[in-house]
DNA sequence: CCAGACGTTGTT
DNA sequence: GTCTGG
DNA sequence: CCAGACGTTGTT
DNA sequence: GTCTGG
């Protein structure tokens, strides 16, 4: 599954703009080591003028026919995409609401006997990966497919959320957990986020696990556990943040 | 027809 | 919005 | 996903 | 154990 993930984009988004066709504001290259859900994440979706446009939407999928009490929960953070086309709460969303949520890696967590034991991994695209294929290596980016909505508060401005797609596990993901969230192969960007596409079996063909070999794995300090740590500037020191451990290679 | 639900994950 | 159950 | 909270009453 | 908040 997936449940927490870092954005670490480099700080100049000119590259960032030209890999996902960006038109209009600049994406957002803050970084984040620590994504939670219900934080505000950047996104990439087509607008109206069928331009990729780079937004910030709250994640955690709030329906736009959500009443008011669910909307104030965390959402839908994830979303299978083995039966994206039959759910009645995404159905809709496959067809007309389809984004990029940009990322740089996600987390998952070892868990042993107790709390303290839950030993998180940050897993991100290897030297080479097919993911940053196109010389886009450098920004530190790639793109989960997503779904988003927009909701209307009774009173108040619009909400727009997203929800992160997942699928089963490579095998370097498989050993820690049973679900892992799709990460779009540059080739398949284009199909995702074309507003004309509306079939479903061609949308879900490309939704497909990470190759092998396109991810690499090293443990992570379990300051990345608690929420309330973002990353090197806020607590957790680099070098502890990056400490290795345990071998899960292939 | 209307009413009510609509999701994923891990763990046992 | 759209599907399922009654 | 993980961390942290989880409650009522009467009295000060 | 289970829910809420982030």
């Amino acid at each position: 599954m997936c449940g927490r993930y870092a954005y670490l984009p480099t700080a100049d988004p000119t590259e960032l703009i030209e890999q996902f066709s960006i038109h209009g504001d600049p994406p957002d290259v803050t970084p984040r080591y620590n994504v939670a859900p219900t934080d505000p994440v950047t996104v990439v979706h087509t607008n109206r003028e069928l331009q990729q446009t780079a937004a910030v939407f709250r994640w955690g999928l709030i329906p736009s026919w959500s009443k008011p009490e669910a909307a104030r929960r965390s959402g839908h953070i994830n979303a299978r995409a083995e039966t994206l086309a039959e759910k009645p709460a995404f159905r809709r969303l496959l067809l007309k609401r389809r984004c990029l949520v940009l990322a740089s890696g996600f987390y998952e967590w070892q868990h042993g006997s107790s709390r303290r034991e839950r030993m998180p991994y940050y897993f991100s695209p290897a030297a080479d990966s097919p993911l940053t294929a196109g010389g886009y290596a450098g920004t530190g980016v790639v793109a989960f497919a997503g779904l988003y909505d927009r909701w209307y508060p009774p009173d108040g401005d619009r909400i727009d959320s997203c929800t992160i797609i997942t699928t089963s596990p490579n095998g370097l993901v498989a050993p820690l957990h049973d679900r892992m969230p799709v990460m779009l192969a540059p080739d398949a960007i284009e199909l995702w986020l074309d507003r004309e596409m509306a079939d479903p079996m061609l949308l879900t063909s490309v939704l497909a696990p990470a190759a092998e070999g396109a991810l690499t794995t090293r443990r992570v300090s379990q300051a990345v556990n608690s929420v309330a740590n973002d990353g090197p500037g806020s607590q957790a020191p680099a070098e502890e943040w990056n400490q290795g451990g345990l071998d899960l290679g292939p």
